[in-house]
DNA sequence: AGCACGCCGACT
DNA sequence: GTCGGCGTGCTC
């Protein structure tokens, strides 16, 4: 077993397969299936997964395996297959399905660079040569590049006396402190302490120190302990009185924050019958899908809670997936309270170093339970007793980008390895999810009331076209600004929604209708008020605003459509009195933005918490009796099949901000389309008639969950391109297709460019289609070519949630 | 993805 | 005649 098996880091078609290296003898039995390895492929070198051992191989000249990255695999074999589960199902490459497994420090970075040849003659060289290599040993390519110079090194390096040289780069490096103890025994150190000269007080007083502590310590703390630099260190080091060593240590996000510790609840009669199943599912190692579907404030994550409590107690390990978690601290503190340092928390807030520091703490299995957004399904844990998806029902848990993996799908398919039980918890869960579970393909578990019984809070819908009727032209409608008041006096506190930030969504000329729009994107830019700029949300354009219509010239310019930005200013002049902490992508960019302006809201510092979508989820705060949603039909119109089931989740989510406490809560919903269902039936908070209206919709116009989509989108600079290579993939596929499917295109893109390139799309609906696949596969392969030289760009998703 | 190899146009 | 354009095919 001599031979690996290896998948290149080099995604393309003609390399998507394994290529075979020897195992140098020195390394046999050190190179284990799962490990980075960095393997010679042509004239570089460059990273590879091992994927298996075997004894032999067909191919002749087998090269070897120049050095292992790891220690131990970072892919274990669940994970390995997996990652052919993964490839399959999305198209993605191999190499791609395994890097997306593991946290991003684990990619290789490539440094391409030159030195001189050890037998070169330096004498022989050109002059502008040698003088290149005067100071240094080695020139990165990049620089050599810049210098101008690079022909004539192309020419040395021809003639031998220079060498190219491909390294394989670490990207994060594990993080070290410097410790100092004691070398010396404590008589020796005494002994020493007296001979030093009187005027070597410092020494003296570090080795007074090491006198009652024997360390080790950090080097770092005897600084500041003793105001001294590393020179006093090496001195005694040099002695041979101290020793230093580098300690590996992990990067800790939450500081030396504790958590309190929480105690199990006593359950209510909802959630024992709710987690009966799922307690059961665990003992018998069984495999089984459950929607946990309740109200907000119904208890779900006591019932997570315990259930992964269980599968600690039998020895197994749970992961629980949460919407981009940076968005709730308060979830953190949940579990953290609940299980201790037994939880790893992985969410795209952290940098990549800590973020490799809590999978390596899976990985070595010194933790448990995982915490974590999409990403954070792939944890290494090698005995899963549990997975839990919270708000299953978010669109986050779809990758956008290769591999364009569901999280849902991905943690059905390890609970089937592991066999132990999903659970997807929502109160308005997906209607895939839910109509799977009315077929009995999930189990669905309902948790019919609010903890305490609490009533839901009440919810009005404002039609702002009568507001607008009777002249009220302002962003507040009279009976919010009213409550708003209301809220203000009685010293309660106030969330604001509003599901757009910036300032203004587009600028318009007055005079000749004008929309001022994005010179490289078919869509209006967006102005920012904070710099007086106008920006694109698709490509990051960013433009003045101009003092007259570049069309007529006109100077009426007007700002349209409300961001939160103009919100807080509104604020700010009718209701100078008010305290406002405005959240959105803007204002909590920075680490610990987010968490450090909801513990300002909580401890009283604002009235108004206005917010995006980010404000949504899981704030729980009991001073909160109003929710007003300033715009309710933002995203309503999106050329978007889920648009209504979207308004529905949100609206129903943000309502359930209020009252989750003592006080009660009241939602006012402002709102141009009043009539519309999936805003009609947020207000009555009723999810099982939405779902029943919205299946009909569903199933008149042959969406999911009544048929399965996929999306093929092409780009390219030009325009005739990406609509003549759409059309003949489209008349492909549907050549490939049984009769009762359904091929629209080619069409444009919603957003038919971005970035100059134009895009067309072509979308299938079908019920079954085993061939697809495959099918896809080949349009794929087909367009290799341009795909890899020509500019053409063909994305495809096997179960899209953005249209565009 | 890189890179080498190879076959046609515009140049010393 | 050669230098260099980028189309084609290979990398264990």
């Amino acid at each position: 077993m001599n031979i690996a098996r290896v998948i290149v880091d080099v995604p393309a078609k003609q390399t998507d397969r394994a290529f075979d290296y020897k195992i140098p003898s020195h390394l046999e039995g050190v190179i284990l299936p799962g490990m980075r390895v960095v393997v010679p492929f042509g004239p570089r070198k460059i990273q590879g997964f091992v994927t298996a051992l075997q004894a032999e191989s067909d191919f002749q000249q087998l090269k070897s395996i120049s050095e292992p990255m790891d220690l131990n695999p970072v892919l274990n074999q669940e994970l390995l297959t997996l990652g052919e589960w993964l490839t399959e199902k999305t198209l993605c490459y191999k190499i791609s399905a395994f890097q997306a497994m593991l946290p991003a420090a684990l990619k290789a970075k490539y440094e391409k660079k030159l030195v001189m040849a050890k037998n070169a003659d330096r004498k022989l060289l050109p002059e502008r040569v040698s003088a290149l290599f005067q100071k240094t040993e080695e020139i990165l390519w990049d620089d050599a590049v810049k210098s101008g110079a690079l022909p004539l090194l192309q020419k040395e390096a021809s003639n031998g006396n220079i060498e190219i040289i491909y390294q394989v780069k670490e990207r994060v490096k594990k993080k070290k402190v410097k410790q100092v103890f004691a070398a010396a025994d404590p008589n020796k150190l005494a002994d020493y302490l007296q001979q030093l000269p009187g005027n070597a007080t410092k020494q003296k007083e570090v080795l007074e120190y090491f006198l009652h502590e024997e360390g080790p310590v950090d080097q770092k703390e005897l600084f500041s302990l003793f105001g001294i630099t590393s020179s006093t260190i090496k001195g005694l080091m040099q002695k041979g009185l101290l020793g230093q060593r580098d300690v590996e240590i992990y990067r800790n996000p939450f500081g030396d924050r504790e958590f309190e510790r929480t105690e199990p609840l006593f359950l209510t009669d909802g959630q024992r019958k709710a987690i009966i199943p799922i307690l059961n599912s665990i003992e018998n190692n069984r495999h089984e899908t459950f929607l946990l579907y309740g109200v907000t404030g119904s208890g779900k994550t006591e019932v997570y809670l315990q259930s992964i409590q269980r599968v600690l107690e039998n020895g197994k390990e749970a992961i629980v997936l949460v919407p981009e978690i940076s968005l709730t601290p308060q979830m953190v503190k949940r579990f953290k309270g609940r299980f201790g340092n037994q939880v790893a928390v992985m969410h795209s807030g952290l940098s990549a170093g800590e973020k490799y520091d809590e999978w390596r703490k899976i990985q070595r299995k010194e933790v448990k339970v995982v915490v974590g957004a999409r990403s954070a399904i792939f944890a290494p844990f090698e005995n899963l007793g549990i997975i839990i998806i919270d708000e299953e029902h978010e669109t986050s848990y779809k990758q956008e980008e290769n591999p364009r993996y569901h999280a849902r799908d991905v943690a059905i398919e390890r609970a089937g390895n592991h066999k132990c039980p999903v659970v997807l918890g929502s109160a308005t869960p997906s209607l895939e999810s839910f109509a799977r579970a009315h077929k009995g393909v999930y189990h669905l578990l309902t948790l019919e009331n609010r903890m305490n019984n609490q009533a839901l809070p009440s919810v009005d819908i404002i039609d702002m076209r009568e507001e607008l009727r009777e002249g009220n032209r302002s962003m507040f409608s009279r009976k919010l600004l009213e409550k708003i008041k209301d809220r203000l006096g009685k010293k309660e506190q106030i969330v604001l929604f509003l599901n757009k930030r910036g300032h203004s969504s587009f600028v318009m000329c007055r005079d000749c209708g004008y929309v001022i729009n994005c010179p490289h994107c078919d869509i209006s830019l967006t102005y920012h008020r904070y710099n007086q700029q106008m920006k694109c949300h698709y490509c990051g354009y960013e433009a003045p605003v101009p003092n007259a219509c570049p069309e007529c010239e006109s100077e009426h310019i007007r700002y349209f459509g409300t961001g939160t930005q103009k919100v807080e200013e509104e604020l700010a002049k009718i209701l100078p009195e008010a305290k406002v902490i405005r959240m959105d992508v803007d204002t909590t960019s920075r680490k610990g933005a987010h968490e450090k302006l909801l513990d300002q809201f909580q401890d009283g510092h604002a009235d108004i918490l206005l917010g995006t979508q980010m404000i949504a989820k899981g704030l729980d705060f009991p001073n909160i009796t109003l929710v007003g949603v300033l715009s309710a039909d933002t995203m309503l119109h999106l050329p978007d099949f889920r648009s209504s089931e979207k308004t529905f989740q949100l609206l129903t989510q943000v309502s359930g901000r209020a009252g989750r406490h003592e006080l009660e809560g009241e939602v006012i919903i402002q709102t141009y389309t009043p009539e519309h269902y999936s805003i009609e039936l947020a207000g009555e908070q009723d999810y099982d008639k939405f779902y029943e209206r919205e299946m009909m919709v569903r199933k008149i116009h042959r969406y999911p969950p009544f048929y399965y989509i996929s999306l093929v989108t092409v780009s390219h600079e030009e325009l005739m391109k990406a609509v003549s290579v759409t059309e003949k993939i489209t008349q492909y596929i549907q050549s490939k297709l049984s009769a009762g499917s359904i091929v629209l295109g080619p069409v444009a893109s919603p957003i038919p460019r971005i970035n100059n390139r134009y895009r067309y799309q072509c979308l299938i609906k079908y019920k079954r289609e085993p061939e697809l696949g495959l099918a896809l596969k080949k349009v794929l392969d087909n367009y290799q070519q341009d795909i890899a030289t020509g500019g053409l760009s063909v994305s495809i998703d096997l179960n899209p949630y953005i249209l565009m």
